[in-house]
DNA sequence: TATAAACTTTGCGCTAGCACAACCTTTGTT
DNA sequence: AACAAAGGTTGTGCTAGCGCAAAGTTTATA
């Protein structure tokens, strides 16, 4: 992970890039400037891992294109996806609960560009820039509230309930209009989808074949479209 | 809830108390005296919520005393027990984690002895009390851990191995040592443990029996006492 | 002390969704 | 063009664990 391509020294990055995005977004120009300055650009290409549960968190990380698969792998080598990442999200983040080691996997969906700063420089950016911090836990707030959802859901709903939310959620964080209706917006593979929600790709097929029969999805090889939110939210809530 | 009884001018609190507690441990005697003088004490009895989920996070607890379990319910009406909180921990630091909302709702899980503050003096705590933020964020951290480490439970565990895990992990944290192995040190039904890992009071209990009959577990009303937490570990860990 | 309320146990039948298996389709490679 | 590899579909049978039901036990209340 060492042979990070200094892009910056290539491309000079636009402070433009990071002006709207909440943990910079009450800084200067020069300011961002300097974070830009401390930044390592890479480029991913799909499926690469950035970085891998347990590894020492040298780094933080945020998405400036692209998406983040965040996942877990079991002793007995399940795999379980957390979280998408979309592109303007920090993670990697381990300092700021503390922790010095990722508790998680970071996998690119897509490829994705991709800054990183040196974990020493974390309180640095704490204490000077205004509104760091408190965007920052924010991220933290957001994302143990999915956790969070998620549990809930894993405890209370059917299968069929877990995956349309799921989809439901994929769209709405990550979707891109098209044609006969919103699509998301990376690779997805049934297998992809069952390690969200808790069941098999089998039954993954099963379920968006239905859907599809029912004029709710669209979906083809590793991209799936939703034709019709509304009666996919309807599935999504009732016990049945 | 306003009806908070004032034991600070009665009982006035020993700084001793805190003294040892992690987020307080780098503090002057001082500055533990200034916390104590700005913090309100209550004595909660078992199964009284102490906020609820939505509710405007208007203060942050600790645990002096006793224990909290955090739940969540579902629309329909279903609970799911998120997590138990032992002596010495804060709660409901929703403000840690930018929102204004308790995302949960806190409820005693035996009688307790809780201090809070207003939200309001959360910055200055942050600000003036070295160690408070870092070591706050670590029990973040730490909390996003335990969340994680459901959600693969749940995706990937059977129901055995659940409730073997999360007996486990109870009288590991809350465990009191009695003769015959070590029991739970608050009152637990069988509902409750359904609760936790996303089962049915009726498997519960058939559970329980097996595992006493095979002398894994002793249990009474309420109460549970793992007799042999070796066997219950092999039990929560193989897919068979 | 009786009665109610809360908690627990156990039996039985059913079904959601998994495991297994076979085959198909699309994409990438040589 | 041929082959391999990755991804997707569909059928069949099975079972873990739920829903329902009924009865037992302990604790609280009148």
């Amino acid at each position: 992970m060492d042979d990070h391509i200094q892009f910056k020294s290539l491309t000079r990055l636009d402070e433009s890039l990071l002006a709207h995005i909440p943990p910079f977004s009450l800084l200067e120009h020069s300011q961002i400037r300097e974070i830009l300055d401390h930044a390592t650009v890479r480029r991913y290409a799909e499926g690469v891992p950035v970085f891998c549960e347990g590894d020492p968190a040298e780094r933080f990380f945020m998405v400036l294109d692209g998406y983040i698969r965040v996942l877990r792998i079991t002793p007995c080598g399940e795999q379980v996806i957390a979280l998408h990442i979309p592109s303007g999200q920090l993670f990697g983040i381990a300092k700021a609960i503390g922790r010095d080691a990722y508790p998680a996997t970071a996998v690119t969906a897509s490829e994705a560009i991709i800054l990183s700063w040196p974990t020493q420089i974390w309180d640095y950016f704490v204490v000077n820039y205004p509104g760091f911090a408190t965007e920052t836990y924010k991220v933290v707030g957001e994302r143990m509230g999915e956790l969070n959802m998620r549990v809930v859901e894993l405890a209370t709903q059917q299968v069929e309930q877990r995956v349309a939310n799921t989809l439901l959620r994929l769209v709405n964080q990550t979707g891109r209009k098209v044609e006969g209706g919103i699509e998301v917006d990376f690779s997805i593979t049934r297998q992809d989808l069952s390690e969200m929600t808790a069941t098999t790709l089998h039954t993954i097929s099963r379920l968006l074949s239905a859907w599809e029969k029912q004029g709710l999805v669209k979906s083809r090889r590793k991209h799936i479209v939703v034709s019709d939110p509304q009666r996919l939210v309807a599935l999504g809530q009732h016990h049945a």
